[in-house]
DNA sequence: GATGCCGGGGA
DNA sequence: TCCCCGGCATC
């Protein structure tokens, strides 16, 4: 619950401004609305060896010490950990020095592919963005090049790392070669610079984790599941949850008859996908938008 | 006039 | 189900 006060924080006035790009990564380092610092500039292959891990998250954390590298290759869980380093962030001056998932039950934020039939999921948006860089945009993957693209097709999610680590623990610990199905990817022939994804958000962590604890943020939630989704795009304004769709069915079922002009949902004051990028890069807007409905990434 | 998006329809 | 668009409300 307190995950989504402060990702509804991110209320930056000039993130529309901006673009939900470049908000992105400044709200993830930003003092007002970041939760904890961590952004795509320092998160690149952590170089320096992981701190003994002394709280509970960390523990959950023991099942991964690789690079960002290798779990790309090695993800016979899907959920691989790093970073357990405690985060500081500056709060008025004075350095506050807290780990996130404490102060968040545990909450611990991943970064999870959305491209068809992808599950991947990495602890840094620097690794998934490599990761779908490399493996679903064909690029070069060593290249740090980035036009931003990736973010289109990665969701944060948030995992209750308690549960999960619960939850990993039922797994059979053995093999990794007889944990579950290997991950299929796409095979890519097609002009991926336009097939954006079809983002099927079938909860692929109900497989290995507690979806009940999982609040999958994305970008294209238009065509998901909306229940337990939350349409969070990156460092954008958000509100609580569902409150559009809520609203909508609610109005709904509550006059079956045409409604009115009244009901219809007033005009938010966020920039929409039209407006931050224009006609003319129409291909970057959000699903929804493109078909003139309403904005799944800049709600409001 | 520009924008947001509901409702409807075609593929 | 995906996608597009007419048309209306809102800014």
């Amino acid at each position: 619950m307190g995950v989504i006060c402060l990702f509804g924080v991110m209320q930056g006035a000039d993130l529309a401004g901006k673009g939900w790009k470049e908000s992105l990564s400044a709200s993830y380092s930003s003092s007002t609305s970041g939760n904890w610092s961590w952004d795509a500039s320092d998160q690149s292959v952590p170089s320096t060896p992981s701190p003994p891990l002394s709280n509970d998250a960390g523990k959950s954390f023991l099942l991964s010490s690789q690079s960002d590298d290798n779990i790309e290759e090695t993800e016979s869980t899907h959920f691989l950990f790093e970073d357990p380093i405690p985060r500081k962030r500056k709060v008025g001056g004075q350095v506050v020095a807290y780990e996130k998932t404490d102060l968040l039950n545990s909450m611990k934020v991943m970064f999870k592919c959305l491209w068809k039939n992808c599950e991947k999921v990495l602890s840094t948006s620097s690794g998934i963005q490599r990761h779908i860089r490399t493996v679903h945009l064909g690029r070069n993957g060593d290249s740090d090049y980035s036009d931003g693209e990736e973010d289109f097709y990665y969701s944060e999610i948030e995992v209750n790392m308690d549960t999960l680590s619960e939850g990993l623990s039922n797994l059979t610990p053995t093999s990794p070669t007889t944990s579950g199905p290997a991950p299929v990817f796409p095979v890519l022939t097609c002009d991926v610079s336009r097939s954006e994804p079809t983002h099927m958000i079938h909860t692929p962590l109900s497989q290995s984790a507690p979806s009940a604890l999982c609040h999958i943020r994305t970008d294209h939630a238009y065509q998901g599941p909306m229940t337990q989704i939350r349409t969070v795009s990156i460092g954008e304004k958000r509100q609580p949850v569902n409150h559009t769709t809520v609203s909508k069915t609610h109005t709904n079922t509550t006059s079956t008859s045409k409604p009115t002009t009244g009901t219809r949902k007033p005009r938010g004051e966020a920039k929409k996908c039209r407006k931050v990028y224009g006609m003319e890069k129409r291909d970057l807007w959000c699903t929804a938008c493109r078909w003139k409905k309403a904005c799944q990434r800049f709600t409001d």
